[in-house]
DNA sequence: TATAAATCAACGAAATTGATTTATTGACAA
DNA sequence: TTGTCAATAAATCAATTTCGTTGATTTATA
């Protein structure tokens, strides 16, 4: 039933408008204050006022070019400030964890691997605890004070994949390193990761509803509903993977970088830009694979009524095109009937998509708006950490 | 992209909790103020200054029992006044046309059908302004004035169906009869009505989260997502019906009641207590609408992670158990790694559903809260009619 | 000089906190 | 057993704070 919910507030408001200002700066690049009230609907004094905290907390920077050219005084731009805030991402891979440091521009400032023949969480543990410290130790005491958290994208349910990932059963890993750690930690699965990276820092314009695939050497996904993430009350939305299909499948039974290494017999390379991969293999694994995934996106464009499917994953660029472009010409064969298909398109991010999203839990808990992104979620240790960033109202 | 929204403003959060209570009290029953702050976490301060202004708008009703027992001053539990509001819903079915008055508490108080061998949209037009000019004049002035629109549920893409429903093709419904009428009308599809309607009068306790289906001569559904009732960017989320499942085929395909007339070579009774189904027949329709019912039920839950999936439908209550049995068995039989399977569980409504939530589409528009059930949507001609509702300030 | 961005000052809406009123229950003394 | 009074909890009153809006003003450009 409709929010049982927090109830609103003049402070929940301001905290509403902050981000939404935020956000429509991350997604449109430089805004002068008149585009921001025009888009918000908030009065330019409003806007004043916000964006004067904002630039106090040192999360906006006014120091742009001033864009003259028309009548009137010229606009000046405002940005974000990419030392505003830092947030660690760990992903969780089959192959190869990572372990970044992002800033509030979303850039890449540190990134560290660890490759392993399966993952097993007391090395993933290890290799997070001993990569921050080394990360922590190149930061000043501003950059230190400004880490928000650290995000983890991880599969769930790994214990059932293999009989090699049995030591992940009753590990919670987000436990573990918000304690040993001592900062706010969230985890989610990482195709809801990758999903979020792609509403985050993706580069091209996107619908306030979609449904993402991320294919890898686990196949998941995730999906947008009205501009924000959703992860569902027991966090195991977007599962793409576990869609059943035709056949008495699930979509990771077939669209899985895991099958397509099985069907050449041998390990891919880590680096995609190495892979060989015989046009014969590369063709049936394709047609397999892009007629599971139009299967699993017509159901959920039923579902949901959604305009977009973007699929991207852990593979060459070409391969990825031509899953897209399979997909698309899979989904208009379907009957169809009462359902107005959905573009397909690749996503923008590709190998990095779900380190990123990790990094982005936390900036989406703390700067998106709707309070979304992350519903609320505990930090470290049950008390919610709803608004874990630098307050802009604490000086003043 | 995260809420391209309105910006909140201090009356967006007044209206924002005064929906929040009344939707309280419609769900849990009269409640005193004190469980009110309790629930929604404000000040009892505010409360009180809320519910003064409600019941001075004439929606709720202050005039129960004081209730005592316990320590302290006794309890004044505040409930809906019936006479708040009213609306009016019209269903446009396969074989019959509904129109109900419907008051605040959700009681129908007038009803009038038309049978027809195929809707036509002139009768249909004609049956609603003849049976709401009927209605109207039965009205008080106060009661005309408390009218806050007129709700309809009626399947899409009516002209794919049969030769007969041609004349649908090009008409615009809501536009003719909020025109003929002057009100403001809404119209969604039939089956997320329905599920409206389920989740504002249902008689069960509902999580924030579920699917609905909704079997009739059309399949249809609907799909609730944090309480709120999902539309969909093109009003068509919750198409059940167009569901793919195995063989090429659609739900709607298998689990209808058109389906199960042609297997028994003629037209049910209009009235479900009069069906007499072959149990041979009724055994091969329920197995394989139960086996298409689980298929779409787990792709929307590896979806969108719901812990519950209602079926209704226009059918007798003992065929509707048997359904839902039938299709949890199912469920539990496919496979479904990495996917929680959710509860199975019959709708509360049967026949009325789809009236009782056309009725219920201006309800949702002026007092649900999220601005949800109905997103903003034009009442006559375009201009929003977000508020279309006895304003409860205006008095003040 | 006209125009548009941005800010200043005054105002109003809505929530919060702390003190106060009101109506009960329960206990203790006559 | 009964009358009185303290404890308790609901509901309201009064004062304060937050935040957005409106209308007037300043600033910089074509």
């Amino acid at each position: 039933m409709p929010n049982t919910n927090p109830a609103a507030t003049p402070q929940g408001v301001r905290s509403q408008n902050e981000r939404q200002i935020l956000w429509l700066i991350r997604r449109n690049g430089p805004m002068p204050r008149a585009a921001l009230a025009q888009a918000t609907g908030l009065s330019a004094q409003a806007v004043t006022n916000i964006t004067r905290e904002l630039i106090a907390a040192g999360l906006l920077d006014a120091g742009g070019e001033r864009r003259r050219g028309k009548v009137g005084q010229p606009l000046l731009p405002l940005a974000l400030a990419p030392e505003g805030a830092l947030f660690l991402g760990l992903k969780v891979g089959r192959r190869v964890a990572e372990l970044v440091l992002v800033d509030f521009a979303g850039r890449i400032r540190q990134i560290r691997l660890l490759p392993h023949a399966y993952p097993h969480p007391d090395a993933i543990r290890d290799f997070a605890i001993a990569g921050v410290a080394e990360i922590l130790a190149g930061l000043t005491d501003a950059q230190h004070a400004r880490l928000a958290g650290m995000g983890i994208a991880s599969p769930f349910y790994l214990w059932d994949w293999a009989e090699e990932m049995q030591p992940w059963r009753g590990r919670d890993l987000r436990t573990e390193l918000a304690e040993a750690l001592d900062l706010p930690v969230w985890l989610e699965n990482d195709g809801s990761c990758a999903c979020g990276a792609e509403m985050m820092f993706g580069t091209d314009e996107l619908p306030q509803d979609f449904l993402y695939f991320y294919i890898a050497h686990f196949a998941g996904g995730g999906v947008v509903l009205e501009g924000r993430l959703r992860l569902g009350p027991s966090r195991n939305a977007g599962a793409m993977g576990s869609y059943p299909v035709p056949g008495g499948r699930q979509v990771l039974d077939v669209a899985s970088i895991s099958v397509l290494e099985a069907a050449l017999g041998g390990d891919l390379p880590l680096d995609d830009a190495d892979w060989q991969v015989p046009p014969a293999i590369a063709r049936e694994w394709l047609d397999e694979s892009a007629r599971v995934l139009s299967h699993a996106a017509l159901g959920a464009v039923a579902v949901l009524d959604l305009p977009l499917v973007v699929i991207d994953g852990a593979m060459p660029a070409a391969l990825r095109a031509a899953l897209v472009q399979g997909t698309a010409a899979s989904l208009a064969a379907m009957r169809h009937h009462g359902v107005t298909l959905p573009e397909v398109r690749a996503g923008t991010l590709g190998r990095r998509a779900r380190t990123l999203g990790a990094a982005a839990l936390p900036l989406g808990a703390g700067f998106l708006p709707g309070g979304s992104f992350s519903a609320p979620r505990p930090g470290r240790d049950g008390h919610e950490t709803r608004d874990a960033r630098p307050r802009s109202r604490d000086d003043r």
